[in-house]
RNA sequence: CGCGGGGUAGAGCAGUCUGGUAGCUCGUCGGGCUCAUAACCCGGAGGUCAUAGGUUCAAAUCCUAUCCCCGCAA
């Protein structure tokens, strides 16, 4: 089939390359090259620089909804299907009309729960044992069309936002090479979502990497998984952020006060939390490199009854 | 020219403002105590203070340039 790729982060290039593969890509879409990082040099979507080196046709509209010629191009090119992953925009009426099928969207959750822009954090923030793949017709909602196919994914206690990310966007490549198959068989199921069990996962900001010492250690540990590729665990350390690249489960008892340091040995920091204890076995200071927390507690003399937050 | 922090023994830091023989918590080595120890006590080694210039009687500290690391923001 011919078919047109909208995505731009890491999560849509498994699919990317797997279309390739299959079908003939007429167009690859992303996000415009922002400019980022430290110095603010312009930086390209990782869909487009993958594209580039497929040798694809790549657009980067800043607009849509006013863009003619986009619209008269992916009119042009005759496509089949229009495939979005993690592209970032809402798609106009008038764009998702235009190819034969429609739009087709991979998103990182089982729909209805988790529509939105991060439904693999949330998932694992909310300690989920399960998520998966649903592709799904695109319409003007967020992430409200048909259910096409699904596929469920379980998260493994280990999993962070890092390792669920990359499985998620490998299920959601085959995910869509399926459901091109059964399109064109004529055989791709549709069903509506059922809109009273929606839930919604906003996107993170940076209070979401807190770590917030009331509450229970379990709910510390799944948050610091769900935050991990960004915001990061951070806490409190004499008014300055401390980021948490590496934390466990502790297996200490906890004090009454949650967020003090109950203690320090050559493995880590254990700190009591609102139920069970923390472990921290890497900290950065702002300024400063990733170190082990025990390197901390020597240089900045943190010692036992000391708090964080 | 987006904003900001930092480069001092193997590690993490203090000292820089107010120039004047390099310090802390660990690690490491040796010795002691102990049934024993990651505990405790005593002692030792280990540093061209990122690099290059400059000011000064004297520079980790003041001035200039360069290299490298990191946080924020996006």
């Amino acid at each position: 089939m011919r078919v047109a790729l909208f995505g731009s982060p890491a999560f849509a290039v498994p699919s990317l390359e797997h279309l390739h593969h299959q079908h003939e890509i007429v167009l690859v879409v992303t996000q415009p090259d922002k400019k980022a990082g430290r110095g603010l040099t312009v930086t390209s979507p990782a869909t487009a620089q993958r594209a580039r080196e497929l040798g694809l046709r790549l657009e980067q509209p800043a607009r849509l909804k006013t863009n003619e010629d986009f619209a008269n191009l992916l009119a042009s090119l005759e496509v089949d299907v229009a495939v979005t992953a993690a592209y970032g925009k809402i798609l106009p009426k008038t764009l998702l009309d235009i190819p034969n099928h429609g739009f087709l969207n991979v998103h990182g959750s089982l729909l209805p729960k988790y529509r939105g822009a991060a439904p693999i954090q949330w998932a694992l923030i909310n300690g989920d044992a399960e998520t998966g793949i649903t592709i799904m017709q695109t319409d003007v909602g967020m992430d409200t069309g048909d259910i096409r196919l699904v596929q469920r994914v379980a998260i493994g206690q280990d999993d962070d936002a890092s390792s669920l990310f990359v499985r998620l966007a490998e299920v959601g490549a085959e995910a869509i090479l399926n459901a091109l198959d059964l399109l064109e068989a004529d055989n791709l199921p549709c069903t509506p979502q059922d809109d009273s069990l929606a839930s919604h996962a906003r996107m993170l900001t940076k209070d979401d990497g807190q770590i917030i010492w009331e509450s229970s250690a379990t709910s510390i540990w799944n948050r610091y998984r769900g935050v991990s590729v960004w915001p990061k665990s951070w806490t409190l350390w004499q008014g300055k952020q401390l980021k948490v690249p590496a934390l466990e489960l502790g297996s200490k008892t906890s004090t009454q006060v949650p967020g003090e340091i109950v203690d320090v040995n050559a493995e880590g920091i254990t700190v009591s939390t609102g139920e069970g204890t923390i472990f921290l076995t890497k900290v950065q200071p702002s300024g400063k490199a990733a170190m082990p927390a025990k390197d901390f507690a020597n240089g900045y003399q943190v010692k036992v009854g000391a708090r964080f937050g």
